[in-house]
DNA sequence: CCGCGGGCCTGAGAGC
DNA sequence: TGCTCTCAGGCCCGCG
């Protein structure tokens, strides 16, 4: 599922019932996803209060009274849901409804405050790892990661300056977590198409020496973060299992620009293009060839 | 160092 | 109905 704006809901969606929150009792229902879990996993956790959650780039990050970090990745098709305790009686519309657990329910968080958290994967592209709070971010896995698109630094020179010397394609630049953290194809494709700019475009031309100087970088970090925020106040895209934690859909897909539309007709203003699908190494890219160059 | 392709998994949907 | 094939929102690793 996950790009920066689902992650976002789904760290908005657990704040409210995990923050202040204490695990008493947690359920690991097999040994790995993507990886083997952290020796001793749930004994880890289990007394534990989480003291904040927040989120780097797709990584959600638990801060727990122990001194160590959880840090969850939901991967391709992972998802988290809140159960209160008096859900697990009534109907519910939730695949857990009446307490059942489903065959891809990996984890499941009891918590203080009577509140359930469930991991459902199916393709177990997701993980979960513990981290010393003070080696956070010396861990591979945060160390790499290029800015927070959304953070107040980021800016059409920052992203220059990720980009300067990149001969590979924009697509494949942007969609580099090293170059900017937390966009995936969808969110790579719509701020391409905000910004007017081919995806197949070297990288590096974002910068120019000729006319106004960072023309194209600072329209391209413009629309990274109008279309990161219109996805979020919209809680994120569904499309195939991208749920909220509550089990309600978003609806940023009713407002995809060009994913998943070849054939339509672009929306862009006085363009009279047609959407296109291409491939960019192995990947399926959208864009209008009339108005992005 | 860089860029590309393969692999990890399951499920949904298309086509026969 | 049921089989097979393709494709999917991410990321790591090994190759050239």
């Amino acid at each position: 599922m996950p790009e920066l704006p689902e992650v976002e809901t789904v760290r908005r969606g657990l704040q409210p019932v995990m923050e202040g929150a204490r695990f008493v009792r947690v359920e690991q229902r097999r040994p790995d996803l993507r990886f083997p879990f952290p020796q001793n996993f749930n004994k880890r956790l289990e007394g534990q209060t989480v003291e904040g959650l927040g989120r780097r780039a797709k990584y959600l990050l638990a801060d727990l009274s122990s001194g160590e970090v959880l840090l969850m990745h939901l991967g391709m098709s992972g998802s988290f849901r809140v159960l209160h305790g008096s859900d697990e009686r009534g109907p519910g519309k939730f695949h857990h409804a009446r307490g059942k657990l489903s065959a891809h329910d990996h984890v499941v968080f009891h918590l203080s405050n009577g509140a359930i958290v469930t991991f459902n994967d199916p393709r177990r592209f997701g993980f979960m790892k513990l981290v010393r709070r003070e080696e956070l971010n010396q861990h591979p896995m945060m160390a790499a990661l290029g800015p927070e698109p959304l953070g107040n630094a980021f800016d059409g020179a920052m992203l220059a300056q990720a980009c300067a010397g990149k001969k590979t394609s924009l697509k494949a630049a942007l969609s580099d977590q090293k170059v900017v953290a937390g966009l995936g194809n969808i969110y790579v494709c719509e701020a391409l198409h905000r910004a007017h700019l081919s995806p197949k475009r070297i990288a590096s031309t974002i910068a120019t020496r000729t006319g106004k100087p960072l023309a194209r970088a600072d329209a391209l970090a413009d629309a990274i973060k109008a279309v990161l925020n219109d996805a979020i106040r919209a809680g994120g895209s569904s499309l195939r299992d991208h749920r909220r934690t509550d089990g309600e859909l978003g609806d940023f897909q009713h407002n995809f620009r060009v994913y998943d539309r070849a054939g339509t007709k672009c929306v862009t203003p006085k363009c009279n293009g047609t959407i296109r699908r291409i491939v960019q190494g192995t990947r399926s890219t959208f864009f209008c060839p009339v108005c992005q160059k």
